[in-house]
DNA sequence: CGGTTGCATGAAACCGGTTACACGAGATGC
DNA sequence: GCATCTCGTGTAACCGGTTTCATGCAACCG
């Protein structure tokens, strides 16, 4: 591989000038830049990272950090990889690298740092992007404290230069509320995500405060907690066909668990929506693809990725800690909500 | 951060020792060792991996090199995410990380090298696994050549360094056929993947060989060919039933296609299995979640990655470049290929 | 006892960039 | 005509590791 010396020779000027061709063309001479870029074209000189890295400390990379465990929602993230991919798309745009990392699950001393933060620090990156883990991470806090920019997603966090990224789950829930009291329904209930995640607690509260705006009762035997998962969602709706009362809508907060409900449902010999209409959360691809379709609140996937790329580069640029971005949610309507005749 | 000078100075030896501690500890008397393990541990020295990468030429690192692009495969691959998940692990295990490279899809040039291809080289990246793009990449065989370990997944590669993990897409082809045929159906259809991909290529030879074992014609009306997407196996699923004489059973080779032949077998008023019985390839998720269930050819997901970790390090390491490796496949039965009663 | 061997370590060059500082030449001001 | 300024460039130190080679010392040998 050429080096910087070597190009520098073939141009007869020093590498100090050669440097300066890549990182500040405009101090120095057309006709020598030119002359320089022209060489490095032939030889095919390539800048090496590393040695730039080493030299300046910055290294052009983000680190994405996710949860490889099976147990928690890290990569089980409902749009993991629409995230991913505007995360990568946007990061490339800025002429930043995105490294994986998966935390070690290893929260256990006080002092020792998970294994990305020494990822974070060996590398030399220049920022974080975390997916919620599902647990609460003192690492990130003190990697932003120590001055490495860091956004999480679906989870606030905590620290100087520690943002983050969320839909707007509260107004999703609400508008979920809405369309199934326009089709007429009045016995809404509702499956929630774990009470102890952001976004299992926010829908929620759309949900109640929706109930409260149009006059609804908040009845306690129509919230029951689920796990986002589908098992969860099947559980969670049998329970609450099992009540007393039957509900005749369900808003379920993640449209895993909403197919899980469709299918104890059917199991219950009943129909949607004729039965129990029902609207889900996330529009993830099956939401399209079960019959009788799955009505449901999108949230912006792409918006994710790129929301947090620009949080994260902003913040490498030294811009102020961007305030937390709430991404706006719509409402698609399918079969699951269809109203009665 | 702390140096390796610092760290030298504090324990009274010199950097070169330190460094041995750290890559060659058996060489280094224990009683050093010991204290300079200590010491590193109580200020928290992490060795600078842009130093090591330029001194060493070794990054530790390998790419993972997909198609952003949204009209080719690249992350819409049945199971990018499992297989990115089990490449991370495995890599992580060898002490590798993983770095995210797209595609720019300029191959324009038969000179200028792809962006991914010079980020290799920048980087000092030690090794490439490159998801199946669609497209034939000359850069991944010329990278090849030049000494980087590369590997392919789902598409067989020149290049003395080069090496590719895919499925037995014959053999799992063969095993849906005999079992729609032990099932009791004898008019055979297929639709197909893209002729031009490995896939698409080998699964349909797979049927037609199975057919021929067990004597049944082929016809060439009742191969269609679709493009792995969902709208493309809903086409194809419409232009068999046109046919003159309808099929009882169609081999899908692709799950999401089969989700599409699905919708048009119902919308054509036929009801699976009872009309028609169906069998897809991959097990992507949504095959158990739409009704009745989708009977497919199951691919070893995880094995994806894990295999091409193990090729892409055992070459880093300086072993012969290995045989491509041929993931088994099995079947998967569920509602769509109930035998009638 | 002199010479050989082996072990543990240190000195210093090197990897390939960046950048603070110095410097020379030509333009400008008075 | 001399001081000053600007522009373009070079010199050399530096980033933080690794590694070759040399060296000191103790043990071992005949």
């Amino acid at each position: 591989m050429a080096t910087i010396r070597e190009l520098a020779r073939l141009c007869g000027v020093s590498p100090a000038t050669v440097s300066r061709v890549f990182n500040n063309p405009e101090v120095v001479n057309a006709k020598t830049r030119e002359q320089v870029l022209r060489t490095a074209r032939q030889i095919g000189y390539l800048p090496n990272e590393s040695a730039r890295t080493l030299a300046t400390k910055k290294s052009f990379m983000v680190g994405l950090v996710w949860d490889t465990d099976h147990r928690r929602p890290g990569w089980r993230h409902p749009f993991f990889q629409e995230i991913l991919i505007g995360l990568k798309t946007a990061l490339s745009g800025r002429g930043y690298h995105l490294l994986m990392l998966a935390t070690s699950g290893d929260t256990s001393g006080e002092r020792t740092e998970d294994a990305y933060v020494r990822a974070v620090r060996r590398h030399n990156l220049d920022g974080v992007v975390m997916i919620d883990s599902g647990t609460w991470d003192p690492s990130l806090q003190r990697l932003s404290e120590s001055g490495v920019p860091c956004v999480s997603l679906d989870r606030p966090v905590e620290g100087s230069r520690a943002t983050y990224v969320t839909s707007d789950n509260a107004g999703g829930a609400r508008l979920a509320v809405r369309h199934l009291h326009e089709r007429g329904r009045r016995a809404i209930a509702t499956i929630t995500g774990p009470a102890h995640t952001r976004p299992g607690a926010e829908r929620l509260r759309g949900y109640q405060d929706e109930l409260s705006r149009l006059g609804l009762p908040r009845r306690p035997e129509f919230v029951v907690e689920g796990d986002f998962y589908l098992s969860g969602g099947h559980a969670a709706m049998r329970r609450l066909l099992e009540a007393d009362e039957r509900p005749d809508a369900v808003f379920v907060a993640g449209d895993e668990m909403a197919v899980g409900a469709l299918r104890a449902i059917g199991e219950a010999g009943l129909k949607v929506p004729e039965d129990i209409a029902l609207v889900g959360f996330d529009d993830i691809e099956v939401a399209a693809l079960v019959p009788p379709g799955l009505t449901t609140v999108a949230q912006d996937k792409a918006g994710f990725g790129t929301a947090a790329a620009e949080a994260v580069v902003s913040m490498i640029n030294g811009a102020d800690t961007p305030p937390p971005r709430i991404l706006p949610t719509t409402l698609v309507v399918r079969g699951s909500s269809t109203p009665l005749l």
